[in-house]
RNA sequence: GCGCCAGUAGCUCAGUCGGAUAGAGCAUCUGCCUUCUAAGCAGACGGUCGGGGGUUCGAUUCCUCCCUGGCGCGCCA
């Protein structure tokens, strides 16, 4: 960041001083390859036009005022008019100084602003375990929220209870008719109902509660066996979620919601701005005057709610709790639903960047290549808390996070097992760990360690191998900056490999003990605690351990 | 039929608010453990960025038309 910051200050002053706007599009970053140098700006190129001179003239009168700079060993010009820096070796060094000086701070970013944001996600029907494809929206989200607080928001995390509704009443049925056979009743199983062997358990545990239960009549026995799986269900969730490192804050019962009367006032209010209307005894939003494809009914004609109604509801009633923006993440399969949920937000009154949508798109979890079928209700499927006990929580969410969340992810549970490269999760631990062994052994030999490293010492950091892991970590706020604002957590796991291989470039090719120079050692102790830092650091943005050893 | 997402090395995937010679891991091949963890390192091999047009000084990135795969298009949730 100091690079960026730094390099971003010298240009916008020279760019100033003749009297030229600074350019929106100006890119300031590490270039492709490394040969180029350690920074690279596109900037010359943006302002030709602008200055009525070629990107050359423009780059050469940069370069010389980035070149009188201090903290700058070279600069020069490539290609369509690039602007290639290389900082000295002594600016690169203090790198490690605010590393050790931030502490647990490095890295965090005020870009957020205090902007206060909430995340809602899983959100998944209490109907059932949660399965292989709600654990990636789980990541995601928690790792998100763990991001955004890092990068400077006010980040709040929700899980909504779809507790209202068919679906909830299909599963109250399931369990009972379980019960009732459990019983010895003649059953007559309705055309859907939920299948999986959990019911099963339930009614039983049921029954041992209750011998009499099956006596009741079906209204009532119905009602209680909603009420007991429901519940049964979401402790087994949040024991998942638990199990998962996801935590979320607020558990918001849609059946609450309704029943405070909430969609009415949203129904008034929609009303009072003109976004319904009654058609064929139904209540009707005007969707497509909000970019929607087709007008979406509120209250069916025979006077119940539609999903979507609740659901305007919810997040207004989300804004009214003072959230300036929202996060929601969903299934890549609702995708059709985001227009809609669009057009309600602006009903509300709201800007659409208030209103973010992550879809996740589905897993297919495999094993040894054979997918393995998922659906809740015919009762076949890999659960979460099953996968999680078979590859561990760290292997499991590193995957789920290494790629962007809209493409199709292909988990098979061999290779999430395998420790190799086909796993990074542990070439990222690996490095954690085997900079701990270092440190360990640098204490058992009774080596000196300074907590505030002093400039001459981190002089002696010239190596190659040892630049490029400083600019790794002067690179690391850059990083949860970018991630922080394209919602991407997973660029902190692309990030945390680069960093790595950096690491065990280094630890092969140098001596950290065995420099033959205490002083030398020290530096390169220093240099090690803060790359271990930021290691760490980094894996708990994704919610991964970082293992003292392996 | 309409819409959304994807198509990048043999495989799994990054990169994409237009920028340099398109990257990584796996697989294959060649080397490296008497020294801090070989779950590692160094190197080689590997590409019409699905295809055709267009815009631009410049396109994997933007527009358009096709092809392929997935998912949506309910007074379901």
């Amino acid at each position: 960041m100091r690079a960026k910051q730094h390099l971003t200050s010298l240009l916008q002053a020279r760019v100033a001083a003749m009297g030229l706007p600074w350019p929106a599009k100006a890119v300031i970053e590490p270039p492709k390859e490394k040969q180029f140098g350690d920074l690279a700006a596109n900037v010359a190129l943006l302002l030709a036009k602008e200055a009525g001179k070629s990107p050359r003239d423009l780059a050469e009168d940069l370069v010389a005022a980035v070149r009188a700079d201090g903290a700058v060993a070279a600069a020069s010009i490539a290609g369509p008019g690039f602007l290639n820096v290389v900082f000295t070796p002594a600016f690169w060094q203090e790198s490690v100084k605010e590393a050790e000086q931030r502490g647990e701070t490095f890295g965090s970013s005020r870009v957020g602003n205090g902007v206060t944001v909430q995340v809602e996600f899983v959100s998944a029907n209490p109907t059932g375990p949660l399965h292989i494809g709600h654990g990636r929206g789980a990541a995601v989200g928690d790792s998100l929220a763990r991001l955004l607080r890092f990068a400077g928001y006010t980040v709040h995390t929700e899980y909504y209870i779809n507790d209202a509704g068919r679906q909830m009443r299909l599963l109250g049925l399931s369990v009972w008719l379980r019960v009732r056979e459990l019983a010895g009743r003649e059953i007559v199983w309705p055309e859907d109902w939920y299948k999986g062997e959990y019911i099963i358990d339930i009614a039983k545990e049921m029954l041992a509660k209750d011998p009499g239960l099956a006596a009741l009549p079906d209204e009532e026995g119905c009602d209680r066996c909603f009420e007991y799986a429901m519940r049964s269900i979401l402790d087994g969730i949040k024991k998942d979620l638990e199990d998962f490192r996801v935590s979320h804050e607020v558990w918001f019962s849609e059946r609450g919601l309704v029943a405070s009367g909430a969609v009415e006032k949203a129904f008034e209010r929609l009303r009072g701005a003109g976004h319904t209307y009654e058609h064929n005894g139904a209540l009707w939003f005007r969707a497509m005057a909000l970019g929607d494809d087709k007008d979406r009914v509120l209250r069916k004609s025979d006077g119940s709610l539609t999903y979507f109604a609740s659901d305007i509801a919810y997040h207004g009633n989300k804004y009214d709790r003072g959230f300036d923006r929202l996060v929601d993440i969903w299934g890549a399969d609702h995708h059709g639903y985001v227009p809609r949920m669009r057009a309600a937000v602006a009903a509300l009154g709201k800007k659409p960047e208030q209103l973010d949508v992550i879809l996740v798109q589905l897993v297919n979890l495999l094993r040894d290549g054979q997918q393995i079928a998922m659906s809740t209700r015919a009762g076949q499927f890999e659960t979460l808390a099953d996968v999680v006990a078979e590859v561990g929580a760290d292997a499991a969410r590193f995957m789920f996070l290494s790629r962007k969340s809209d493409s199709h992810l292909d988990f098979d549970l061999e290779l999430v097992k395998q420790r190799s490269m086909e796993n990074p999760v542990y070439y990222v631990q690996y490095a954690h760990a085997r900079i701990c062994a270092v440190l360990r052994k640098a204490d058992e030999r009774g080596i000196p360690m300074t907590p505030q490293t002093d400039g001459t010492l981190l002089s002696l950091l010239t190596e190659n191998a040892e630049l490029d892991l400083m600019r790794q970590i002067d690179r690391f706020e850059d990083v949860i900056e970018s991630a922080a604002l394209n919602l991407s957590p997973h660029h902190i796991s692309y990030y945390l490999m680069d960093l790595a291989g950096d690491l065990h470039s280094y630890y092969a090719a140098h001596q950290v003990l065995g420099a033959g120079d205490d002083s030398l050692a020290r530096a390169r102790l220093a240099l090690l605690r803060s790359v271990s830092a930021v290691i760490a650091s980094g894996l708990s943005l994704l919610g991964v351990t970082a293992p003292e050893s392996m």
